[in-house]
DNA sequence: GCAAGGTC
């Protein structure tokens, strides 16, 4: 009797366990439950398979019980302390354990990169602690396409132990460094509420800082423009040579313009613009655009997470932005065709030829996000995410804006006037995300016409500086630095909004953010900046191609981080009295005035939300609310007069 | 009570 092969693929989801199963057995695989574990299995002539989704990490990595008293826990010990490892969740786990008696060999099949071989390894330990003796391989694909997924399987090769070494030092260096130097400040400034400290959220935080201070320092500078009011209906025309950097520039013009009593068309010069349509959506794009929408950039992935499931939507985090050949763009518009987009469908699938734009990254992560069908009435805010998500995808296949813009010249008096329109000619992509900043068409002119002029008028205004970082920006700036991943940043934001280094929709640092920061910076730099990650990475790559072991990468790391505890804990004075002032001031916003007793603290309900408090409460029952720049509101809007801050 | 990284 020949011996069947009992093969266990591992997945690093459950969407992608289904979709390696489906591929693999040209759609025979069927859906099991087994210790609680939903899986799917096949056979084919070579054998049985069995295909385990898993859910991202089983193994975290956290510090043993002997050192997690606090106060107990020296800190320099703390940094020499070796990790130990959890099982979560236990009941994946128990299901390799069940598993694994019964297998011949194992594939890991999880992403293709420098966490999915952790994540494939951490399973893979999990067996071999059953069967030590279990053969494994790895499956590289680079997309999960039939033909790419069939193609990795033909030609399986070896389990990367070393990048998955790579993996496991990074956990090891974030927690050491995070829970060293986090305990090191909450304990130093005396704090009840956690100063966390990290690789990725305090140079995040310095970002935030960064742009604030950039405002701080922003000196305006006034300039003028001279206007003349043209024609009826009326149109705008600026002084040629402005803007002007002095009053005297916009009085002169205005002294050679006022000669005159109308306006002459001196000058006419018609020119087509292309506008090109916008590429394919990665989520750093996607949660700048839901931000730009006013959604929170959590709140956008918990929906888009919430889509993919339901089958609405692709796999929301990626960096790609290019559409890989397989995607099925026809099947897609089919699917599109019984929605509210249909109009645009309909002029997509007229075009001769549909050529979908390109962006500037091209990873084999997943695709774009992009629609994977069209789901019945939604709800706010999924509408809004999903309306994202299609109109983009759409716009992609759209052909550009074309424009035809004008440039008018007039002769005033002695002075020459420019007036700009631009109207749409073809709307292109424009048809589905429309423009929002349109100019008023000029009517029609001739060179030599005489309009009348309505009036000149000067108009002062100042530079501006670069605005607050909203969460959009914030989050795209972190991409630019190489800070966190896609499915982390705006994990980060939100992590600074809850420890309240950061507030407001024009994000800006609370005092306890800034101290933070500024304390740290002189200290520790690296810690401040994309330094420490950059260092990271490139200790990472040096591990994964074999040059250097973990064991030294963590040696280096911990002496360096023995260093920079020693430095803090010779300035601890002058840095736990800094930020404690700072952290004291921002919750702290004096005595209360109605009881006289308490001081009002601002507080935070449960859904987030800062305001004010008595700390005599329930004795007192004061509240306010906390308006812009920290300013006192009262609690019911207009039944008392605002208080100024202290 | 610490981080950042997967995924739900």
């Amino acid at each position: 009797m020949r011996v069947r092969l009992r093969s266990l693929l591992l997945a690093e989801k459950f969407s992608a366990a289904l979709r390696l199963a489906t591929i693999l057995s040209h759609g025979t695989a069927k859906k099991v439950r087994a210790d609680g574990v939903s899986q799917f299995t096949f056979s084919t002539e070579a054998g049985d398979t069995i295909v385990f989704p898993l859910r991202g990490h089983i193994v975290a990595v956290d510090y043993p019980e002997s050192v997690r008293d606090w106060a107990a826990t020296d800190l320099d010990r703390l940094v020499d302390t070796e990790p130990v490892e959890v099982e979560a969740p236990l009941a994946l786990h128990e299901a390799l354990r069940g598993i694994a008696p019964g297998i011949d060999e194992v594939v890991v099949a999880t992403d293709f990169d420098r966490e999915g071989e952790l994540i494939g390894v951490e399973a893979l330990r999990a067996i071999r602690a059953v069967r030590p003796d279990v053969p494994a391989r790895r499956a590289r694909f680079s997309a999960m396409t039939p033909s790419e997924v069939l193609r990795a399987f033909e030609g399986l090769c070896d389990v990367d132990w070393a990048l998955a070494e790579a993996a496991a030092t990074r956990e090891r260096i974030d927690l050491a460094w995070g829970a060293v130097l986090t305990r090191f400040l909450t304990l130093a400034c005396g704090s009840e509420v956690l100063l966390s400290v990290g690789r990725v959220q305090t140079p995040t935080l310095a970002l935030v800082r960064e742009r604030e201070q950039e405002r701080e320092g922003f000196a305006p500078r006034p300039f003028w423009d001279v206007l003349a009011d043209i024609g009826d209906p009326p149109f705008v025309a600026r002084a040629a040579g402005g803007p002007f950097w002095d009053p005297s520039g916009a009085e002169a013009a205005t002294a050679r313009a006022g000669l005159g009593a109308d306006a002459l068309v001196v000058r006419l010069e018609a020119y087509e613009e292309r506008e090109a349509p916008p590429s394919p959506m990665n989520t750093t794009r996607f949660l700048a655009e839901a931000s730009r929408r006013g959604l929170g950039t959590a709140r956008a992935m918990a929906v888009a997470q919430d889509l993919y499931v339901r089958g609405a939507i692709s796999y929301p985090r990626t960096d790609n932005t290019v559409y890989p050949p397989s995607l099925p763009i026809a099947d897609i518009l089919l699917r599109l065709r019984d929605s509210s987009y249909r109009e645009h469908v309909d002029r997509i699938q007229s075009l001769p030829e549909v050529r979908p734009t390109r962006g500037p990254v091209s990873t084999t992560d997943h695709p774009p996000i992009h629609p994977t069908a069209a789901p019945p009435r939604l709800r706010e805010p999924a509408a809004t995410v999903y309306d994202i998500v299609v109109r983009r995808f759409l716009a992609t296949l759209l052909p550009p804006a074309t424009y035809r813009a004008l440039a008018a010249g007039f002769r005033i008096g002695d002075a020459d006037f420019v007036a700009h329109a631009r109207g749409l000619v073809e709307s292109g992509w424009r048809s589905v995300i429309p423009d929002e900043r349109s100019t008023p068409p000029l009517p029609p002119l001739q060179v030599g016409d005489v309009l009348a002029l309505r009036g000149l008028r000067t108009e002062a205004a100042r530079t501006r500086p670069p605005p607050f970082h909203t969460q959009g920006s914030l989050i795209q700036a972190m991409e630019r630095m190489g800070l966190g991943t896609k499915s982390t940043r705006h994990e980060i934001v939100a992590l600074l909004y809850r420890r309240e280094y950061i507030e407001g929709r024009a994000i800006r640092t609370t005092g306890a953010g800034r101290a933070l920061v500024d304390a740290l910076v002189p200290h520790a730099p690296d810690l401040t900046s994309p330094g420490m990650t950059r260092t990271l990475e490139g200790r990472m790559s040096a591990i994964a191609a074999g040059d250097v072991p973990m064991a030294s990468v963590l040696r280096d790391s911990r002496d360096e981080l023995h260093g920079l505890l020693a430095a803090l804990r010779e300035n601890e004075a002058v840095i736990a009295r800094w930020i404690r002032d700072a952290a004291r001031l921002h919750r702290d916003f004096g005595p209360c005035d109605a009881c006289g007793r308490g001081r009002l603290v601002r507080r935070r309900t449960r859904t987030g939300w800062s305001f004010l408090g008595c700390t005599e409460y329930p004795r007192c029952r004061r509240r306010l609310r906390i308006g812009r720049g920290g300013v006192r509101l009262p609690w019911t809007l207009g039944t008392e007069a605002p208080l100024a801050a202290p």
